[in-house]
DNA sequence: TCTCATTTGTTCGTATGTATC
DNA sequence: AGATACATACGAACAAATGAG
């Protein structure tokens, strides 16, 4: 199992802003807040969270790897760099 | 050991269809005819007997399930359900 | 009790095609 | 036309449960 579930997270379909700058935003916001991690939800418990599909979900992730604050493990999960 | 080898499955990959529904198609008529069960073949020979991947089958499987059709046992494999 | 092989479960990575905006 | 999102499939690694010995 990866982290757990997060009711943090809501993707309004209606808004303006790219689902997947959304949910990049509000994992960010939860990580700083210290209510996400270290261990971040599943790509797949994201799927069921968010309605979003795996291709979205890993895309919001990549943009947290790429600002260095959170980083992936093949087969692990994704986690919270702590520095 | 898990179930006995199915040479009744026959995946084709030019079909419209797709692979996982025709899998679960094939196993529930299989399962139904009586040639497949009372377990079914793990998860390991049915990627090598139709060229599919964990991932597609783990879907058709899930299919069955959801239908109340067989259970599986983590370490033991997939049964079906005799109700 | 311990080890090992088998089996299902979970997870990330990558690719392709289609649909929508 | 291009970017975004969805659906499906393939590839790979690791974890956990089970049973045999």
């Amino acid at each position: 199992m990866a982290g757990q579930t997060v009711d943090v997270i809501r993707i309004d379909p209606e808004s303006a802003a790219h689902p997947y700058l959304q949910l990049a935003d509000q994992l960010r916001a939860g990580i700083k807040a210290g209510e996400i991690g270290p261990v971040l939800p599943s790509i797949m418990q994201l799927t069921e969270e968010t309605g979003l599909v795996t291709g979205t979900i890993r895309r919001a992730i990549g943009i947290l790897v790429d600002e260095g604050l959170v980083y992936t493990v093949p087969g692990r999960g994704t986690f919270v760099r702590r520095d």
